[in-house]
Formats: C-alpha cells, structure tokens, sequence
DNA sequence: GTCAGTGCAAACCCTTTGCAGAAAG
DNA sequence: CTTTCTGCAAAGGGTTTGCACTGAC
C-alpha cells in the first residue's frame, strides 16, 4: 500500500553507469540527480530536480544541481527546452521530437517526431552549424 | 554625410496611428518607444529598446519599457520570441514566419514561411486552443 | 597529493511591483 | 476630475559565481 510513496528512482548502478557512457565522472551528487531525472521521461526545471532529490532523502546544494544539469545538457544526456523566460526545462527525452507548451498551466507535452514533419529546411547562414530544431506549439486553456 | 547617425525613426504620425489601430492609446512614451520599435523589421530585447529611446533623445523609464513592450505583445503590435532563458526578444515582424537563432553571438534571423513549412500539425490537447507556432532552428558558429 | 567536484552565500541580471506624481480625456 | 500612465527604487526569482572544503583517483 505505500510502494508509490517515493516515484521511482532509477538504480545507482544504472544511473552511474548511464553517465559514464556520456563521459560524465559519476559522482555522488551526479549520480542522485541522475537517478531521479532518468528515472523516466520527464520535463524537470532545475528546482523540481533540487526537490525530488531533496525528497528521495539525499542532500545537494542547488549550485551543485544547476551545473550538473548544464553538464548533462552539454554532454548530451538531457536537452534544455526554452520556452519560458522564467525557467529552463531539462527534457530526459533526447531522441527527435517537438513540444506543446500550456502558457497557462507551464506544463509541457511531447509531440512525437512522426506527429509532425518539417518540410524544406532552409540551409544555415554562411559560418555556422544547425544545432538542433525546436518546435514549440504553444497552447493555452480554453476561455 | 551625416545622415546615418541616428538610426531613422517611424515618425511620431505614424507610430501613434498604429497604436491607435491596436487600441493602444498612444501616450508620449509609448510613442517614443514604438518610434524606434517599428521603424524596421527587428528583434529587441527591452534593454536595447530602452537604449535606443535613450539614443533618439528621449526619456523614458525601464519600467515603462518593460510594461509598454508587454502591452504591445498582447494587443499583437509585436510577437515575443522565447528562445534565450536571459532575456525576451520583441519581433516586429507579426506575420507567419520562423527563426534562426545564434547561440553563441545571440543572433535572431528571420525564416521566411514559405521556407519551412510544417506537415501533419498534430491536434492540441482537449480543452486547450493553440496560440502559435515557434520554430527555433538552434545555429552556433563553426568551430 | 593533485585535480575536479561540491556547498554555501553572495552576486547577478532581467523583469516585476508598489506607490506617489504626472498626464490624458 | 477621474482614470490611466509613468518614474523611481526596491523587491523578486531563477541562475551564476567565488572560494574554501571535500572527495575521487
């Protein structure tokens, strides 16, 4: 009856070794973050990781818990998602797809890649790489 | 030779009369700042629009920067563009379009509608209506 | 022992707010 | 005269930084 208590969390091990395969030294703090931020595919802002993290009984300062979410976007663990100046959303969902932004509630939804095709990429200006493509349909609640 | 100094203003004329359109009553500031905002095609943050009410010799506050461009994205006088966490960018170009944005200069480029378009537009959400269409292409610089 | 990672608090920066004074109609 | 707008400064809130401490190897 209490097994949903605490979400999930993914094991060390899994989580240790999730980070190694990015190159990432996975260390104590790491290791916690990633566990609760893999544990499924989510859309997590830096303070919802600090909480959980906080809430699954394991300590990191919130310093701690912006790098380590800079470095998993560097290294390309998670993807930062944009649409809000207030706050960054860390996506654990790394493979192609789009969002739906509700400006009313803040909640983000997954739009799957074979949902919605971008036709005629337009070349990059002279010096520059694309990086990647966001597609953002922002949404709000009826009346 | 000189005649490039200043950066060429919407006259006072205008700019209130497309206030006007937006039912937007067209006070000393507000004009000011659409004198500058709307004299061309282009992405400002608030800072840059207040530098260059500033510039052109008038004097306005940030505050009434802020909530002047804020009054314009909702009466449609401009669209907001979201795709820095630092700051919001204000585009004077309103009609259907896309962006190229430049993470490492903090470059907005505009991506005509007609090259890109989007195929198979999933439906939104039940009781949700949808707002817009952000396409963020994400360049950096070689190397 | 050395270098990288962490924690804390303070600093930062953009944006918003509260409120008194000014301007618009 | 009433209502809305403006300015200033202060508050706000997410994010970053400086620096001493801790931990990894």
């Amino acid at each position: 009856m209490n097994e949903h208590r605490q979400p999930a969390l993914l094991g060390e091990q899994q989580a240790a070794e999730r980070l190694s395969r990015f190159h990432i030294l996975p260390t104590q703090q790491r290791v916690q973050i990633a566990r609760v931020l893999l544990a499924r595919d989510q859309h997590l802002s830096a303070d919802q990781v600090l909480d959980l993290v906080k809430a699954a009984g394991n300590r990191v300062s919130k310093a701690t818990v912006y790098n380590t979410l800079g470095l998993f976007a560097d290294k390309g663990v998670v993807r930062e998602v944009i649409v809000d100046p207030h706050r960054v959303f860390y996506d654990t969902n790394t493979s192609v797809h789009h969002h739906f932004y509700n400006v009313d509630t803040g909640e983000l939804t997954d739009i799957g890649a074979d949902q919605l095709r971008l036709e005629g990429l337009p070349g990059v200006p002279p010096g520059t790489v694309a990086e990647g493509v966001d597609v953002i349909i922002r949404i709000r609640q009826r009346h």
